[in-house]
DNA sequence: GTCTATATCATGATAGAC
DNA sequence: GTCTATCATGATATAGAC
């Protein structure tokens, strides 16, 4: 085989087989022989199994975050100054990522199951990185949720925008999780399906009446606050 | 030590490192160490930690699955025939699994947290056990929300449930994950804030209004459907 | 039932020839 | 850059004394 693409072929084989069975579950003998290289090789062009997963990461976050931020870049300066609609938001973000997902050639699909999953991954070292690779698009897409969504505490879009991933999550681990709730074959739905109906949980959650929040200030008050339209 | 409680002892201490490490990351010797007692206890007691793992899930899940039902019996006797709001059933669901979140005290935090996250795991012997421990609650909810929203395609409210389940995962992650999106601290919530958080998005997104889906049926047709209630 | 000691094996990583 | 061979480690699991 040709020496140039080795490197390509050990990420590919890693993200495939990480996806399947897990960081953890997954060893240097699956993918090296996946890959059809030597053992020796990921130690050679990675140096450790951690660097390797990193990598991995990073060739896809990268881009990823790189596209949703000009896809907001693009909302914003169409807007001309205007307020954006959260759904224009929430579409910047979430549809790179659904269309990712829904991308069967390039391995995309594969990535972004296994990425749902990393998100709450125990593991400090891939924790610590993903917080690194998603600075700068979590900076801009809260900030303009904040400015879409002027009279919602900003708390309050914190944890939804965090639901929100959650969903996201499912929804691209997809058929396999789903079958537990399902019990029963789920149209196996093509990616624009998908997207249509995530779209629509998404903007409902964002858009629900708030809380009614019982924190220790308001606690004592008499009678719940009433649930205020969150928009 | 009193030899009594050594499975006991076993199944605590595996709860706790299986949350902070992952189920394969963590190893037995971790496991006996914490819990004070010998590396040849958790064979003895249970087989492998194959099984450890299963009975682990196991005691947590009859449990939650147990209430959950007790407390859809509880308001279908109390509708006497009428229809159940689909808030309800919601509550039924998740506001016990939250409630169980919220416990610090007998580990069902730590459990819940663990949980979320097995749900989307790789591993074929997990994902078995958690569709069997699941089916009867599972089977009892799908129907109460087919009946709530007649006028709802099945396909939507699984997806819908699936999505819900999402979200709720990562609600129950919690602050870990959060602070990556939040990149500040957030109030860490105690359990009533956060089950109000929670209510208010999901039944948002299960009351949203429907999706355009392009299936195959309807792709042809000029012009896209027009979104309708989910109520 | 609990312990010590150990068997057996697979892992990530490396040394060094080519 | 790639290979073979091997190391050190730590994994699960078990045998057998107490």
């Amino acid at each position: 085989m040709a020496e140039v693409d080795t490197r390509l072929r050990i990420l590919d084989a890693a993200e495939s087989l990480f996806t399947e069975f897990g960081l953890e579950a997954t060893t240097l003998r699956q993918i090296t022989g996946k890959a059809q290289v030597n053992l020796a090789a990921v130690n050679y062009h990675f140096g450790s199994k951690e660097a390797l997963i990193q990598e991995l990461f990073r060739r896809r976050l990268t881009w990823l975050n790189e596209q949703r931020i000009k896809a907001l870049d693009q909302l914003e300066a169409d807007a001309r100054g205007a307020p954006l609609k959260p759904s224009q938001i929430l579409d910047a973000f979430f549809g790179v990522a659904v269309k990712m997902a829904g991308d069967r050639v390039n391995g995309g699909r594969n990535f972004m199951r296994l990425l749902g999953r990393t998100y709450t991954e125990p593991s400090e070292f891939v924790r610590s990185f993903l917080a690194a690779e998603y600075s700068e698009a979590i900076a801009r897409f809260k900030k303009a949720l904040f400015t879409a969504l002027p009279n919602v505490p900003r708390q309050e879009i914190l944890w939804r925008f965090h639901f929100m991933l959650g969903a996201m999550s499912y929804a691209i681990s997809g058929a396999d999780a789903l079958q537990i709730v399902a019990e029963v074959p789920v149209d196996d739905a093509d990616s624009d399906d998908l997207y249509a109906r995530l779209m629509s949980f998404l903007i409902g959650g964002l858009r629900a009446p708030l809380p009614a929040i019982m924190t220790k200030s308001s606690r004592n008050a008499a009678g719940k606050p009433r649930a205020r339209r969150a928009a």
